[in-house]
DNA sequence: TTTTATATTAAAATGATTACAAATTAAAAA
DNA sequence: TTTTTAATTTGTAATCATTTTAATATAAAA
């Protein structure tokens, strides 16, 4: 399961393991949603009272650094996370701020024009598309 | 002309016309590059030195709630104002930082599937890639 | 020219993130 | 199992970006 990988890979990395790492694995794995930092210390605190968000802060960079969760950079507001790595977009409703995922099989690289193409070194690739969700159209 | 036009979309909304506004009309229009609040701060100082960061917030935020200027999400480190609002995307080298304009024909809204389509009221989207330019790739 | 509503400024408040040093602890070694 | 050591966590303080606020200045209408 994923929470066992991260436990290998932060191994491998010569990294300990600790209950708060464990319980940031566990949340980042089991929540469907995008988290913020917040969200992601809120449960923490649930079950470790004295975990200091300098903990969660350099526990999701690392993961960051191992490329095992990505950073969502739809929104300057907010800093969401993401345990999925795999190629994927994401929709966020401009409202309520909920972020969903899209699957897609065309994600369009050939949008890139060759002249640009020679001159980097392509690293990555994000898709956002920004609505209103049904749930909001209907409050307004 | 860009500033012109600006101005006349201040005075439509009922918005004053100030020398401090018109220097940041100035900059933003006459740059190609996609500058930050900092950027556009440390301009508009050269020309009055007693400007506050808080007519350049102001300004800027008031020219996006006009739709004239966009905010790029690119990056959670920088916040980038680009004044071409004609659909296009980014690319930003993720050591120097800077980012360039690609223009091409085929933005992907296809990438949308029908089950996501359904629910949301799609305003917008944004395409980003991310890479090493050349210069950067040279130097290490 | 006077008036008035809006904009600018400077300073303080807020919020997110990072830096730091002391105390704790995971895990390797004995 | 106990000891040792290096890494981690914690709490606090520092930093940086942005927003708020209230007093002053000013664009533009009267």
């Amino acid at each position: 399961m994923q929470i066992e990988r991260m436990i290998r890979r932060f191994r491998e990395a010569g990294l300990k393991i600790t209950p708060q790492r464990v319980a940031i694995f566990e949340y980042l794995y089991t929540t469907t949603s995008h988290p913020t930092v917040d969200d992601i210390y809120a449960y923490i605190t649930g079950r470790f009272p004295s975990v200091s968000l300098t903990t969660v802060y350099n526990t999701l960079q690392t993961m960051v650094g191992l490329g095992e969760i990505e950073e969502i950079a739809i929104s300057h507001e907010r800093r969401n996370f993401d345990p999925d790595t795999r190629p994927h977009s994401h929709i966020m409703c401009v409202k309520c701020k909920r972020i969903e995922d899209i699957y897609t099989d065309n994600l369009s690289e050939n949008c890139l024009p060759e002249s640009v193409r020679k001159r980097y070194r392509i690293l990555g690739q994000r898709i956002y598309f920004y609505g209103l969700c049904s749930r909001c159209v209907a409050e307004k």
